[in-house]
DNA sequence: GTGCCTGCAAAAAATTTGCAACAAC
DNA sequence: GTTGTTGCAAATTTTTTGCAGGCAC
């Protein structure tokens, strides 16, 4: 599947115990001096149980079933929070709604869209990322982060399509 | 300033004519039986004098010292229309607000964002785009459309942080 | 006990829509 | 005259905020 520097999904986590993403938070917590609560453990043990790239509105609804009174304001509260500390990245894919995406440990990748099903692949490749910095450079400019993303049909969405045309 | 494929800012437009945006809105409203009118025809006149990424809010306050009485919903409708023809494409840059920008016989490109004073630069790289399509067609995807959006320092901001550490 | 956190409901901000009057063809 | 378009205001959608009470430390 994968031919050159093409990392795939999925991340390699060999090495060194990493802290796990709910330890992270309470790291996080302790230091800015905030605060422990039931209702940021529910939130965080959802989003990081869902993975893929999940809306306020679907974690919700996921939360919800863990604890049925835990409200809107919070799930978006905790989840600038996870984003403050990196744990959690905002991501604008279109349809006007924020998507989150666990970020825990997990190196820089970008993102083919499929506007068939809508499904999301993640990958990551050094080629376009230097050549990112080089063009930057040529501008002037200093990249500090960019952003990524393909539009097009997965192969399931293609042969779906050639099969009734 | 340019050294490989880098097309910079600015495109060409040598060669044949091309028709101008309010040449190509108006054969797009004839052939798909819709109407003239001369809030379309403001709001166009509007939208290709300003150049740039136009957010909505600052569109409707230039359509307005042409016209006061065009209602916000009909720039919406119209900017919708725009977009549909082709002569301009929404951007969500972030900040919650769509941005358009104006799209007639002009190439595909991406853009440079500083992250210090916000400045917009376009940019066009051929290796980038040929290398999206093969990491596309490795994970099974055709390309129909991408976004590349990099974030950094302009050297006018990077200068002016190292002045004032 | 102090100060952060939560739930609720109201507020905001951006965009869409229903509808009657109006204009283009 | 028919049909698409406009303006207005109300509605939607997503996210934020004020505030009183609650919980963590």
């Amino acid at each position: 599947m994968n031919e050159t520097s093409d990392r795939g999904r999925g991340g390699g986590r060999g090495g060194a115990r990493e802290a796990s993403p709910t330890e992270a938070l309470c790291a996080y917590i302790a230091e800015n001096g905030l605060k422990h609560s039931r209702q940021r453990d529910r939130i965080a043990e959802a989003f990081f149980a869902m993975g893929g790239h999940v809306s306020v509105e679907e974690l919700v609804a996921r939360v919800r079933r863990l604890d049925p009174r835990i409200s809107v304001a919070t799930v978006y509260r905790t989840m600038k929070l996870l984003a403050d500390c990196g744990l959690a990245v905002p991501r604008q894919f279109g349809g006007g709604q924020t998507r989150y995406e666990a970020a825990a440990g997990r190196g820089h990748h970008d993102h083919l869209i499929c506007t068939g099903c809508g499904e999301i692949v993640e990958f990551a490749n050094e080629k376009i990322e230097t050549l990112q910095a080089l063009v930057a450079r040529r501008h002037g400019f200093e990249v500090e982060s960019h952003k990524l993303e393909l539009y097009g049909r997965c192969v399931r969405c293609r042969s779906a399509r050639e099969a009734t045309p």
